[in-house]
DNA sequence: ATTGGTCACTTGACAGCGTTAGGTGAACTC
DNA sequence: GAGTTCACCTAACGCTGTCAAGTGACCAAT
């Protein structure tokens, strides 16, 4: 082995080992957040966790909100993998009612990181590592939606007073958010009993599909 | 004046001082949470801005809690009269449209109180002042637009594949609650431009009822 | 007039939070 | 063997909500 190969392979294990601990934390991190809640979690407590000092966390994330919003990327792309295995589906209405249905899906399978994602107010000027401004991970399934209502009003296939697709677009997602939001919210309020999110939401999109199309079937 | 009148008189005024710094701290912490946000707000800035010292609130409140839940009670109570209102309009379809609207109108008009009620996990379980298990302030509002949407359902002028009042009313709760929620949350987003809230639900409770209704107008 | 009690309010602190300046020690280069 | 790098630690800062132990003005009764 040459003295460079020795370097090079030894900068390479280095590297690996950091990365190493740097996807420990994540998984910590993940864990605590989904059993304890985002603000539950404290940065000791994922130190605690894969026995490291709280401050170590800082050498691999700039501070909570970052390690946060990490792991709401890798979700969110999962996101809109689901929805762009959906965008193959020709009739436009279909597509839709299919979208909301994943949205439904994924929210109820990723609590934790919905509610950070879309339950709070984020700051969503934040930098990527290739120092641009970084395209929020919810915007690419927004522009699928945005793109799948825009196909229905070409075709014609929604009554002619909704021609705003934007509008359109916000009442779906809108909608779905908020009886999942609800969900979230109030399923443990003993005053109130929520059905199933999944069921209200299909009876929903439904009804607003029907009450959106020119000719209902 | 006799020595009896003189300990009334007393003891009231002591009590009507003591309701008075109650007062103070309830519009204090009001206008803090409306500037600056529920969350940001602290004790200490409630205190100082009354001339009081931290600790002088857990004299009138149990805890930060406490504080915010009756702020929130009162503006809430101010909601379920709204729905009161509304409540005398004969035509159930109509008077659920203009619930929605007064719902959307109250939203926007206490955003801090509302992102409290229905977009934190909250304890329900709260005690009031008699002792009695609390009934949530929601609950009226609740059960107004339950009320409606059975009678509608009883009257016949839904779809007949509609026949769940409790799925029906948290569709349209949730969808509004989706729409207004999602503009407090994503408002500032330079990534998505969102409509004016009111003009979204508006189009979307029209879209929804006429998917809803047996025979749309 | 003096004593004793009530109670709204203050003082001073506690534990826990996110975060940071400065140090340590092993692994590396030369 | 000397010097550098850097992942990680020690110790602390300022902040939070909250509380135990006072303090002092007011009141009632001797």
């Amino acid at each position: 082995m040459t003295t460079s190969a020795i370097r090079t392979a030894s900068l390479a294990r280095r590297e690996r080992q950091k990365a190493e601990t740097r996807q420990a934390i994540l998984d910590a991190a993940r864990e605590l957040f989904v059993t304890e809640g985002v603000e539950a979690t404290t940065m000791r407590a994922i130190a605690a966790k894969i026995g490291y000092t709280p401050t170590a966390i800082y050498h691999h994330f700039l501070d909570k909100e970052a390690l946060i919003t990490e792991l709401c990327l890798a979700d969110f792309s999962a996101l809109g993998q689901a929805m762009y295995n959906i965008g193959r589906i020709e009739d436009p209405v279909e597509r839709l009612l299919r979208m909301g249905m994943a949205y439904t899906e994924f929210a109820i399978e990723n609590p934790s990181q919905y509610r950070f994602m879309f339950m709070t107010p984020l700051n969503h000027e934040r930098i990527d590592p290739s120092g641009q401004l970084m395209k929020g991970p919810d915007e690419d399934a927004y522009q699928f939606l945005l793109q799948t209502v825009q196909e229905g009003i070409h075709r014609g296939v929604y009554r002619p007073e909704l021609t705003d697709p934007v509008e359109m677009a916000q009442m779906f997602w809108g909608s779905i958010h908020g009886v999942v939001a609800l969900w979230f919210t109030h399923a443990s309020d003993p005053h109130i009993t929520l059905n199933d999110p999944r069921q209200t939401v299909r009876t929903m999109c439904d009804t607003m599909i029907r009450g959106a199309l020119r000719n209902p079937a």
